[in-house]
DNA sequence: ATCTTAAGCTAGCACTATTAGCTCTAGCTG
DNA sequence: CAGCTAGAGCTAATAGTGCTAGCTTAAGAT
């Protein structure tokens, strides 16, 4: 019943296959269904009969659109790295490039990965045995690691930091500093925001930590910082 | 029941419930299988099933001595509170009191965290749905954090960090930086040793960005750094 | 109007945690 | 030393999980 967009000129409407897109729908749903679930039982509480219960479907169902509960986990990983990319990528482009954008973009992920725990944990802790994302779901974190890298060297050639902080450890250091303050909130404040609690308002006395360890050599001389 | 050691002065030698002893020795036995268990196969491998198993015995038995699989993790997660603890303590004091001490308890932790790994991820992670630790297994991690406020205070006193790294904050914010490497080290390098790989050896460099944050008033004038 | 096949189903297997209730014997106690 | 108790094992059974095999039905392509 509706061509996404574009190409209505066939003779037949819509003969493009519509169980195909009632298939697409109803895989649409058990995700969402898969990551409620996860969200409420935690990452290691979702299951196969718990989704076709909601859905209101016999479990071996749900075999007819997804191979096995690791390939759930494998697609919710994907999502997630594609919507934190997104959330990410957004809040860089609207701030200032270099150190405001980094920072931007640091706690919108942040943000990001407490309003949606039971993903962020299964993006960066791994928590389900015998479950190794694919390759093709891990592609998106290697986009944001070179996101972060763009964002450093603009802010080297604005002057806000020094020229080391133009490197792969300076990229490792910035997200242990995230990854440091999420893991604390998450473990121990699982009720807690963004912002609220003991550990996420570190985040910008990290930050200017972060800063701190890349001074830029000869303060003072070059162009002032904000202009460029 | 029993008298742990020393007091054997009563008429019949071993009096003292043998069979207590018997059971205390399954109990370690479990507990010990369980710890394996759980890092052969992950924090959630952990099965009832596998531990009677390597006991040679039928499941229902280990109800004899544990609840539910819940108590054996809340044990677990006791245990290593209680080693962690330890190896920190220990580590801090062999090194100088204040900042040495601070790192090397922290070092410590970091190694201990990555060798033990399974335990320290039921420990900083929680990943186990339905689990949560008893007020009794979480204790000594409140005797950690005061160790570590004490060696801060050290610091402080010695002249090595500035008067505000006498503060929770300042735990929160060491012990955020040590979970950010644990936790990118465990994700992502979950084969290789403290000091190996990407994330681990930026420890030290962290630690100097600690003291970086709480510089002391007045540098050069109080009595130099090492001296005490 | 026919016929294919996608999408549901039931039955069943191999696991898991957990409970109930039985048996036997180690070892405490008179 | 004899006898009794309770502890430590067992089996059987329940309810849950992931997953496979194979049947049925009707939507929708032809």
């Amino acid at each position: 019943m509706k061509q996404d967009e574009a190409t209505a000129q066939t003779p037949t409407p819509q003969r493009a296959d519509r169980r195909d897109r009632r298939r697409q729908e109803t895989i649409e749903e058990i995700l969402d269904i898969a990551a409620a679930v996860m969200t409420e039982e935690g990452v290691n509480g979702l299951s196969l009969a718990e989704v076709a219960r909601r859905l209101g479907v016999q479990p071996p169902s749900i075999y007819k659109y997804f191979p096995s509960l690791m390939a759930i986990y494998d697609v919710l990983f994907r999502r997630g790295q594609v919507e934190h990319l997104d959330v990410m990528r957004q809040a860089m482009a609207r701030a200032e490039p270099g150190l405001d954008a980094l920072t931007a973009g640091l706690e919108a992920s942040g943000r990001w990965a407490l309003a949606n725990r039971a993903t962020a944990q299964l993006m960066f802790w791994r928590p389900v045995p015998n479950f190794e994302p694919s390759a093709e779901a891990f592609a998106p974190s290697i986009e944001m690691a070179s996101l972060q890298r763009a964002a450093m060297a603009d802010a080297v050639a604005a002057g806000q930091l020094g020229p080391e902080a133009d490197s792969e450890d300076a990229v490792y250091l910035v997200s242990t500093l995230i990854v440091g303050v999420l893991s604390q909130a998450m473990a121990n404040e699982p009720d807690l925001e963004w912002g609220q609690g003991r550990f996420t308002p570190t985040f910008p006395k990290l930050m200017k930590l972060f800063a701190a360890a890349y001074p830029v050599p000869n303060a003072g001389s070059k162009q002032r910082s904000g202009t460029r």
